[in-house]
DNA sequence: GATGAATGAGCGTTCATTCAT
DNA sequence: TATGAATGAACGCTCATTCAT
């Protein structure tokens, strides 16, 4: 069908620009023009506006996009998690491999469009999930202290979000910063909050 | 003395600009327009470039201005510290004075002069210096976990930047966080890297 | 093809701020702010820069094209010269179809960027070569004053340079003056190179 | 008196900032600030429109000051020179001892305000004057070409004029071309207009 | 749907000029 | 008279957005 061909290429062509404004949002930031990210892309200036009517619009589509690319690979993850170790490990997984970005997001989140807070929220609520039911079980169990579940969550988070933030002090300007650092951050992480 | 009237004169303009200036980046962050500034300050535009030759000039003074009165005050309240958690307190008292600018700079921080890096590496210093002293003492006494002091510090400011960062999530879009959740954090900090 | 259609209203646009860019610096000389040249061209102030991403650009593209145009018309009309009066004739014509573009690039010569230096260096080496040919077969026929050949290129321009440079003294503000005193500056100088 | 102290005063004050602008001008030419002058001059800067209304005022004086002392220089060196080749090389002279003005302001005089260009033909008619009584006596005496006087007074300050407003492809950016190039400009001109 | 030239409001910065001291 | 801080119009340039093709 030619309705269908259609489809497929304007498919192709939203694709493209997502692809790329993520790519290079994740290298420069997201204050890169839009005039960039569409020859970077190899499609028209115009291009960008036919499938996301405004800057913000294209914004949010990519940050919703990302968020459900998150989700995603935390519920796969969670449902191998029976310690929390292995929770944290996975959640680092998760981080790692979308690093660049994700620094991104909580570096300028304030800059983007309202809506990408829920992008943002999305995806830390999911992590708190998984992180409460895991956590909530081994307080039971006496393992960790008998604190607060989100207080945990936060402290967690707080932690690794600090280390994203700052990677110029910790890993040079473009470096990892997971990869180069996750038995430091899980083992003191863990060991703040188990008895000991 | 006329040279002394001048002086003030000009001096108060320069004040009124730097303070207009924090006022504004503080509400709004560090992308107001200068015009916007000048307006704010009731001063003209090019008076602005009279008393600060470029924008960044101007961030770099007012985040100079702004890393010294942290300064000032983490050290003057550092001296009253004996116990950790009294270290904490006015650590949270500092931060909750400079509450919205300083959300701003650990926000914005990357999309500002490189000068202005210094500054929040200053600040940060400041704080890790008395921490450090005070918390090596507790580890000596055996009333703190033993961990990396560096890993105690960035789970402190980890956890204290997380709450300013996400202040939506917490307080409301401009509400005070610190003063509602100082409780917590600093409960929750303690409880953490104490031996129970 | 739409391409083309696109292509010459593209050309087109770039051809108005050529020729008003030309024209207006004809007349007002090069600081014309580019504000007036847009609406001269009747464009968009943000148009020009879509052509010409600097005014530095402009600038050298306007007179990269002038100098072509001038080398060019030097190339042709050169091949129907034998005589030397007949080169400095076409000399004249030349300068006379561009003379007040010419003049202003004499005039601002060293306030344009550098590489307009270099169109005006091709010019006068186009002129000088052609020159240097012509006199130096006359000098051997015994017509001419034996004189270093660039001495007396350099008189011809400094004396026809002057007129135009001068116009105010000549031939009011904005007459022509080669028209005006070709007769004048052809026998005077011939006179003077000729032994007598 | 009281009165004559501060005359004498505003007179420095005056002297300063003419000179300075002198020397700056003669410099980096006229487009220079004018807070760059009063700096430099070691005044305020609102004291150059204390004794200048406004820019082109001063302009305007400091062009009729230079204007005078040129017209001096060469009265007083006209008394002296008998041969047309003597009253060339005091033209020089004269030219060499303020090689640098003089060029900014034969090569900017479109951009000055128009009176500055009475100074310009002030100083052009005080050198046509002498010429002409020199060069027609030796037209007299057959030694010089029987040639319209005013065109061999335009052949010489073009080509001097030329040298000077093209310094860069004679003498390097900043050198004198008076002295390196005085013996090469005078014997082409006698050359020319001698007859032979 | 895709194109990319055109738009114009807005930016940081400059500088001749003013005026209270 | 001398000062120099203050002024504001103007500049070159950017970039999200529009629209004819």
């Amino acid at each position: 069908m030619e309705i269908s061909a259609r489809q497929v290429q304007k498919f192709n062509t939203r694709k493209k620009i997502i692809d790329t404004a993520y790519r290079i949002f994740s290298e420069k930031g997201f204050s890169v023009p839009t005039s960039v990210i569409a020859k970077e892309a190899g499609v028209s200036h115009g291009s960008i506006f036919v499938h996301f009517p405004t800057l913000n619009n294209l914004l949010v589509c990519l940050l919703s996009d990302f968020g459900d690319k998150m989700g995603r690979s935390l519920h796969i993850l969670a449902k191998k998690c029976d310690s929390l170790e292995d929770l944290l490990n996975e959640h680092l997984n998760v981080l790692e491999e979308n690093e660049a970005f994700y620094t991104r997001l909580i570096s300028e989140k304030n800059r983007l469009p309202d809506e990408a807070k829920s992008t943002f929220a999305f995806i830390q609520s999911t992590v708190a999930f998984h992180f409460s039911s895991v956590v909530e079980r081994e307080i039971e169990k006496g393992t960790v202290k008998k604190l607060p579940v989100h207080m945990l969550f936060n402290t967690w988070l707080g932690l690794v979000h600090y280390y994203l933030l700052n990677r110029e002090f910790f890993a040079g300007f473009n470096g990892p910063v997971i990869r180069k650092y996750r038995g430091e951050l899980l083992s003191t992480y863990l060991n703040l909050i188990r008895k000991s």
